[in-house]
DNA sequence: ATAATACTGAACCATATGGTTCAGTATAGA
DNA sequence: TCTATACTGAACCATATGGTTCAGTATTAT
């Protein structure tokens, strides 16, 4: 693994770690909305959701924009492509690695067979 | 998203927002290893690597099994799929999302064009 | 001009995180 | 039996997190 994806790596999963924050980024899939609405939704202080938004837009899963008094925030650019890699590369390993240990068994039972009957 | 996995989605994602962490995963998808082995291989105390492996392990990723003095650390039973839907479904609503926003951006075009000659 | 709205920043709080050292305990090896 | 090894737990430390309140500032609406 890169060096260069790490820090970003741990930035990302962290936003992700956050239930709030999860929330926010599916309901911004859904519709831009300001910090005051987001606030109401997850029944949350407005200083609150800045601070969450914050992370996310740290992370580039979101990016805001102030118009007026209102700031409407918006998916950002990263679409958590190479965290979907990371996962799946991480199951194929689960699944080599646990396939590997089932060879094995089957491997010892063939010797039991073996073994019980000469 | 149902409540149950909030918890859940929680523990795996922190325990992924670490690069440690992620590299002692994809340590153990490649062979099991002792708390002392992975110390060394991070450059760490036993005790730091201890209190990593102790989040992966309350986060389901991890098992570990204590033999004589040793304790050995092997890929726990969760191959983290749960968490792969979820970013699927992100990406999926992202370029959804981004894609409506091209349909809009084209409409305005259109639009333009038409004013443009009457 | 006044009042309401929308956000922002500082300060605070409790708890968590990522690491350490130090002092054990239990096991294995000579 | 003595010694080295492998881990463990407590305590400590600095910093981060997830939230709050309170006191602003800037905009919008009346």
């Amino acid at each position: 693994m890169v060096q260069y994806y790490q820090t970003s790596f741990d930035a990302s999963f962290a936003a992700l770690s956050d239930a709030t924050r999860r929330g926010v980024l599916e309901q911004l899939a859904y519709a831009d909305a300001s910090i005051t609405e987001l606030a109401a939704k997850f029944q949350m202080t407005l200083t609150g959701m800045k601070k969450h938004i914050s992370v996310l837009e740290q992370a580039g899963l979101v990016r805001t924009e102030k118009i007026g008094r209102v700031r409407t925030c918006k998916l950002g650019q990263r679409k958590l492509e190479q965290e979907l890699l990371w996962l799946e590369n991480y199951r194929q390993l689960w699944d080599a690695r646990f396939n590997e240990l089932d060879r094995v068994v089957q491997e010892l039972k063939q010797q039991e067979l073996s073994d019980g009957r000469p």
